[in-house]
DNA sequence: GATCGATATTGACGGTTATCTATGGATAGG
DNA sequence: CCTATCCATAGATAACCGTCAATATCGATC
C-alpha cells in the first residue's frame, strides 16, 4: 500500500465516525441481513437510465422532474418508474412546489454507499 | 464542506489519476455509453449472495471456491455462478492451483467504482 | 487410462424488472 | 367549475435473473 492510499484510507476511516447505514462488505464478512440491504441499494444503482438520472440530478443540484424526460428519450411514465427506485432506495429526495417535484441528491446515501467499499484496513 | 471532507477530496482526486475504469457519476452528466458500464459493474454488487462472496474473498485475502459453498447454505452450481459474475465484472480474479481454484479480490475495480460515487468538487 | 474429486456449464422454472400505453389524481389559471 | 399541465399508478408484455438438479470438464492419483 502506498503512502497516499494509506492517508486516504485513515482519512476515510475518520470520516466513517459519522456515517449511518451499511456495512462496510471488505472490513469482516458480511451478515446475511447486512448483505440484503446493501444489495438492495447497489440494485438501484444498477441500471443505466438510473445512473443517468443521478447524474443530472448531481449535476444540476436540483432538478424538476418535467425536465428529466427528455434528455433520456424514454417516456414519462419509465422516468418515474426510475425517480421512485431511487426515492425509496434514499438516494434522491423530493419536494412539491406547486404542480412540480423537485428532485436532489441525498449525499449522506452516496457517502455510506462509498464507505461500504472502502479497503479492510492492513494491520501491519 | 468541513475541513476533513476537504482533505478527504483532494486525496481522492490526487488518487484518481491512476484509475482506469468508470466515469465518475456524480461530477458531470454521464453519456449512455458510459451509464452503461457503470451499470453491470453495481449490478454485480446487486446480490447478497455476491456481497457476502465478495466479503468472504477480502477477508480470507485467498479463498479456494470449495471454502465458499458450505457457508453460504446454497448449491455449488449457484456459488459458482455468481463468482463468475464477479470475475466477468473484474471483481475478483482466479488462479487454478492444482485442483482447486483460488479466488481474491480485484482491488483496482472496487476503487473505481469508489471513485465513481466520489462527490463533485464544488468550486466556491 | 480408469476413477475420483473439484468446478464449470446446461437447461428449466419461477420470480423480478424495464418498458410501454392508458388512465387517474393533484394543482394552477381562467 | 373547467381545462390544461405535471406527475404517479395500473396493467400488460418481454426480457432478465437466481436457483437447482443433472451433466460435463478438468486435473490428480492409482
Amino acid at each position: 500500500m502506498d503512502r497516499l492510499t494509506h492517508i486516504s484510507t485513515y482519512v476515510n476511516v475518520f470520516l466513517m465516525e459519522k456515517m449511518l447505514c451499511c456495512t462496510p462488505l471488505l472490513t469482516t464478512p458480511l451478515q446475511r441481513s447486512d448483505a440484503d440491504e446493501l444489495a438492495a441499494r447497489f440494485r438501484a444503482l444498477a441500471d443505466p437510465v438510473r445512473l443517468r438520472l443521478l447524474s443530472l440530478i448531481a449535476d444540476r443540484g436540483e432538478v424538476c422532474a418535467c425536465d428529466l424526460v427528455v434528455p433520456l428519450g424514454i417516456s414519462q411514465p419509465t422516468v418515474s418508474h426510475h425517480l421512485r427506485t431511487l426515492f425509496e432506495a434514499d438516494l434522491v429526495a423530493r419536494e412539491r412546489r406547486g404542480r412540480w417535484i423537485h428532485y436532489r441528491l441525498v449525499d449522506s446515501t452516496v457517502d455510506a454507499l462509498r464507505q461500504a467499499l472502502a479497503p479492510a484496513i492492513v494491520s501491519s
